[in-house]
DNA sequence: GCAAACATGATTGTATACAATCGCTAATAC
DNA sequence: GTATTAGCGATTGTATACAATCATGTTTGC
């Protein structure tokens, strides 16, 4: 991807990230297009990347639309995000310099001291940051590649089932994350993390009986 | 991807795992288009999404060329198959059917019987189906869309850094790890999945200062 | 003779025209 | 009145023409 399709790319899912482009909703290449003052071909590259990442799903000879997780797909993000997140976090607490330290450390105090103040869906997504820093702290790349496309994916999921308010405890819980990589203390670290990525799947309403309508029949004949 | 883009990129992909296409390759649109007899608009697709896996590696203005990873590369794919193929096997313990069972017992058996028999590159590949079976019965599609790429990934560092002969104890691991899961004892599965990846691993030339040589002036001025 | 600027060919990047497909509406058959 | 079919509009899929870029080789200036 070159310059321009980067941008396209970015703002698109900065879109789908903050709930402006919401789920179901359809991409239509030539809106997109002339909205960013280009022809078709970059918007269509893009639009497969993000279909790539799963945040927007195409339907062959209907359009790309924004991913709509179903609960067992969610269910599998937060397996996989366990798995990755929790060796992630062992190998923080291995390899990561104290200069990352500071950075994660700024990161958390930043998070403490605004939460109130900036809206749901900013909150969250300084939530994910700290957790894409902590994969970028394990020393190998995939940590990252993989965690970014889950958290994004995991920002949408919320946005989906989410109970649009963020809990207190998130905050806390990473400066808890944060203090166990401080000590180099893996048990402690692989526990927290656990915990926290586990209290933010159970906030979750997958038991509601959460409807979510696909298609306008689903809505009017239901 | 559609139908006919599928082809092409299974196509591409067959070449690069059985070495017909090399590292460092390039892979020209046009060529390809017309092997194919269509326009460069799929082929770019198809090459885009090779990219993504990172099967190929796209310059910009200048082309796509088949991967050459370097050893750090390399081992960060082994690290992750390891994270993840562990955790993919102790789920296989827990979660596989009878009839998945019989379709690994079957993979297992075919190896054994034919690993001298059949080439080099057919035998990795067989290798990598095994592993592949495995994450499927792990219960995520994670597992799998994960590992198939870096599977993929696994066999070009094997064509750059291996020893162009398969270790006859491969087979033998793979019958270890089968008898594992059907016995359901995850501790010993993943005991003798990381052994075996460790092994593969551990045979490949990365001491032995071997020179991928990218430009001609590392082949003549060394 | 050597270096820098220029020209050329090959390849990729972008825009656009056209073809194929799909959903919807309306017309038709019964 | 209902079901099937035909046609229309909108959208995506493909091919192609043209622009931009890079590498190579040649010319030119000194």
């Amino acid at each position: 991807m070159n310059t321009k399709e980067i941008e396209i790319y970015k703002k698109i899912k900065q879109a789908i990230i903050q709930q402006k482009l919401r789920p179901n909703m359809q991409l239509v290449e030539k809106e997109i297009a002339e909205a960013f003052g280009v022809s078709r071909t970059p918007v269509r590259n893009v639009l497969r990347r993000l279909s790539y990442e799963r945040l927007v799903k195409i339907i062959e000879n209907k359009g790309a639309f924004v991913t709509c997780s179903s609960i067992e797909e969610a269910k599998e993000v937060f397996e996989m995000r366990r798995i990755l997140e929790s060796r992630a976090v062992r190998n923080a607490c291995r390899l990561s310099s104290e200069e990352q330290l500071r950075e994660l450390e700024k990161m958390v105090k930043e998070e403490l001291s605004t939460y109130q103040h900036v809206d749901y869906v900013e909150a969250i997504q300084m939530s994910g940051e700290f957790h894409l820093k902590i994969a970028e702290m394990a020393g190998n790349s995939y940590f990252y590649r993989y965690l970014e496309d889950l958290i994004s994916l995991t920002y949408v999921i919320i946005s989906i089932y989410g109970r649009g308010q963020e809990e207190k405890s998130t905050c806390l819980h990473h400066l808890d994350i944060f203090n166990a990589i401080k000590k180099r203390d893996e048990d402690l670290a692989e526990k927290v993390t656990l915990e926290h990525l586990n209290d933010i799947e159970d906030n979750l309403r997958f038991h509601e009986n959460l409807q979510i309508p696909t298609t306008l029949s689903e809505i009017f004949h239901p």
